[in-house]
RNA sequence: GGUGCCAUACCCAAGCGGUAAGGGAACGGUCUGCAAAACCGUGAUGCAUCGGUUCAAAUCCGAUUGGCACCUCCA
C-alpha cells in the first residue's frame, strides 16, 4: 500500500518512497535530559511511534535512531548561551552526568509506559564528540566556518539554500525577538550559529573536550547531523521532531549536513504539532508542566493518555484538559470491556476470512497510510467492534491487527478473572440478593449505596449480579 | 514585520472536488422492582463570513473575521 505523508520540505502530502527498497532510515530528535519530559513532549514521541509502527505494519524494516541530548543544548545560540544541563547541575549541586543519567532513565520509563517501541539505536551526544569534531572539520575544510571571539561559527551565507525548510526570508527575519536573548556581536550574520564553543561568558563548564579549536563543547545542532549520518548514512529517509524545530534546529541541521556532504541529506521532514493547555503551549521554562507520572498518580493509565493523543491528528494542535482525558479513558475502557467480553465468549485469534473483515482491515490500513489518520483508524475500530457483519473471532483478530499500529496493549487484555472478593463484600452481595428475593428493595438499594461508597458498582445481569470496581 | 497551523452539531474530532466518519453528552425505546451496564433508535439541507471557479465546493482560489504557534529555551 502506498503511504502518503506530509513533508514539511515542500509543504505538501507526498507519496513515501524510501531510498532502499525495503528499509527506512528514520531519525527522531530525542529529548534533552535536563528535566522530566512533559506530556506535550510525549505527544510528539507518540506520533513518531505511530509513524514507525505504520511503516513496520506496511512491511518496511525501520532503522529508528533517537538521540539523547546530554550536552550542548543551550538556553541561547550565541556566545551567551548557558548549557541546559550545566544549568540544572549548578542549581541542584549535582554533576551534569548525574542529571543526564537521572532524566534519561525517567524518559525511558515514560517511553515504555506509553508502549512505544524502542529505537534501533539510542545515541548520546557525549558519546559522539569525536564524530561532531570530524563533521566540523569537514565544514571548516569547505570554508563554511569561521572563528570569532573564541567560538567556531557556521556561516549561513556559504550555504545558499539556508532556510528552505522553514521558507525563511533572510531579510525579513527579526533577530533576538525574545527578551532574554541578546545579539551576538561576534557573528558575521546574525543567523550564524555556534558549532563549537571554547569561550562562554559562563566560564569553565563541567563538560569540556579537547578539539582543534581549543578545549570546549559542541553546539546543539551539530549532534543530530553527526549522529544521524553515522548511523543512517549521509542520506536517509525520514527526520522528525516538533514543529518548533523547523525554523532553527532543523534548518541549521540541514545547513551543516548538506554543506559538509554537498548533497541532499533527508528526503522527508515530518513534524508533530503541539499539545496545548488552556493557557497555551505547555512550557518547561514557565515551570508548570504535566508529566506522565502526574497522570498516573491521578489514577490514569498511560494508555488513557495514548488513546487521548490518538484522538487528534498529529498535525493539529490538541488541547489537553482533564475533562478530555476523562472522555478518552471512558472510551478506552469501553473498548477494553468489549474485547474482554469477546474473550469471555471464548474467541481465539483467527485468519481473516470474510469479505467484511478484510474490508475493515483494508479501511484501517488506508487510514494509516493516509498521512497517519489515527482518528479515522479509531473510527474503524469502533465500527468493527459494533459490526454485526463480522464474527466475534474476527472482531478480536481485527482488534489485535489494528493494535500493531495503535499500540494500546490489546494483546494484554485478559478474560476478567473472578477476583476473590473480600468476605465483607461477599456478605453484602449475598444480603442484597436475599433482600431482592424478599422484595425488600429499600434494603437492596441501601446495600447498593454502601457498595458504591466502597468503590464498587453492582450490575444485575441475567446470570446474577456482577461487582466491578468504579473507574 | 516574517513563517506556519487552525475555524465542521452542545463538546471532542475525521473529511482534502461527487453530495457530512467516529466518540462523548442529550433525548426516545428494549431490559430492570428501580437503577447501572448493554443493545436499538433520534441528531448538521449544514462545514467562521463574503465573493469567485466548477455540472458539482466543507474541500480549489481571493478577501475578511477570529484562535494558536514559531522566528536564538522547550516536542
Amino acid at each position: 500500500m502506498k503511504i502518503s505523508l506530509y513533508n514539511t520540505m515542500g509543504r505538501s502530502i507526498q507519496e513515501f518512497k524510501p531510498i532502499n527498497d525495503n528499509q527506512v532510515g528514520f531519525y527522531a530528535c530525542g529529548p534533552t535530559v535536563y528535566n522530566y519530559a512533559h506530556i506535550g513532549n510525549l505527544r510528539t514521541f507518540i506520533f513518531e511511534d505511530i509513524l514507525k509502527r505504520v511503516l513496520t505494519h506496511s512491511g518496511y524494516d525501520v532503522k529508528h535512531v533517537m538521540n539523547i541530548t546530554d550536552v550542548g543544548h543551550l538556553t541561547g545560540d550565541g556566545d551567551d548561551g548557558d548549557d541546559k544541563l550545566t544549568k540544572t547541575a549548578k542549581e541542584t549541586g549535582k554533576s551534569a552526568m548525574e542529571i543526564a543519567n537521572f532524566y534519561t532513565i525517567a524518559f525511558k520509563k515514560d517511553f515504555n509506559a506509553l508502549n512505544m517501541i524502542e529505537p534501533y539505536v539510542w545515541c548520546k551526544a557525549t558519546d559522539h564528540i569525536s564524530d561532531m569534531i570530524k563533521l566540523i572539520q569537514r565544514l571548516e575544510k569547505g570554508g563554511h566556518t569561521y572563528q570569532s571571539g573564541g567560538n567556531v561559527y557556521f556561516s549561513i551565507d556559504t550555504f545558499p539554500d539556508y532556510g528552505k525548510l522553514a521558507s525563511l526570508k533572510m531579510d525579513d527575519l527579526k533577530v533576538a525577538v525574545r527578551d532574554d536573548v541578546s545579539v551576538d556581536l561576534n557573528k558575521k550574520n546574525p543567523k550564524d550559529f555556534v558549532v563549537w564553543f571554547t569561550k562562554s561568558k559562563f566560564g569553565e563548564q563541567q563538560m569540556m573536550w579537547d578539539s582543534p579549536w581549543g578545549r570546549g563543547y559542541p553546539g546543539w545542532h551539530i549532534e543530530c547531523s553527526a549522529m544521524s549520518m553515522k548511523y543512517l548514512g549521509e542520506s536517509f529517509d525520514i527526520h522528525t521532531g516538533g514543529v518548533d524545530a523547523i525554523p532553527v534546529h532543523h534548518t541549521n541541521e540541514i545547513a551543516q549536513a548538506e554543506a559538509a556532504t554537498n548533497h541532499k541529506w533527508v528526503n522527508y521532514w515530518i513534524h508533530g504539532e503541539f499539545l496545548l493547555t488552556d493557557s497555551g503551549k505547555m512550557s518547561k521554562s514557565k515551570g508548570e508542566f504535566l508529566t506522565l507520572q502526574l497522570l498516573i498518580d491521578r489514577g490514569y493509565d498511560p494508555m488513557d493518555y495514548r488513546f487521548f493523543v490518538l484522538g487528534g491528528h498529529y498535525r493539529t494542535q490538541i488541547k489537553f484538559s482533564f475533562e478530555n482525558l476523562d472522555i478518552a479513558r471512558k472510551n478506552r475502557n469501553s473498548i477494553v470491556s468489549r474485547i474482554k467480553e469477546l474473550l469471555e465468549n471464548g474467541v481465539v485469534k483467527v485468519e481473516l476470512d470474510s469479505i467484511e473483515a478484510k474490508a475493515l482491515a483494508l479501511e484501517f490500513d488506508e487510514s494509516c497510510a493516509s498521512n497517519l489518520n489515527m482518528p479515522k483508524a479509531l473510527a474503524v475500530l469502533w465500527n468493527t467492534l459494533k459490526s454485526d457483519k463480522v464474527t466475534d473471532r474476527e472482531k478480536y483478530s481485527l482488534a489485535l491487527y489494528f493494535d500493531q499500529v495503535l499500540g494500546l496493549r490489546f494483546d494484554e487484555i485478559q478474560k476478567e478473572t473472578k477476583e476473590k472478593l473480600s468476605d465483607d463484600l461477599e456478605d453484602l452481595l449475598v444480603e442484597r440478593i436475599q433482600a431482592k428475593q424478599n422484595r425488600n428493595f429499600g434494603r437492596a438499594d441501601e446495600i447498593r449505596d454502601e457498595l458504591d461508597k466502597l468503590g464498587y458498582v453492582v450490575k444485575d445481569t441475567t446470570k446474577g449480579p456482577i461487582l466491578s470496581k468504579k473507574m
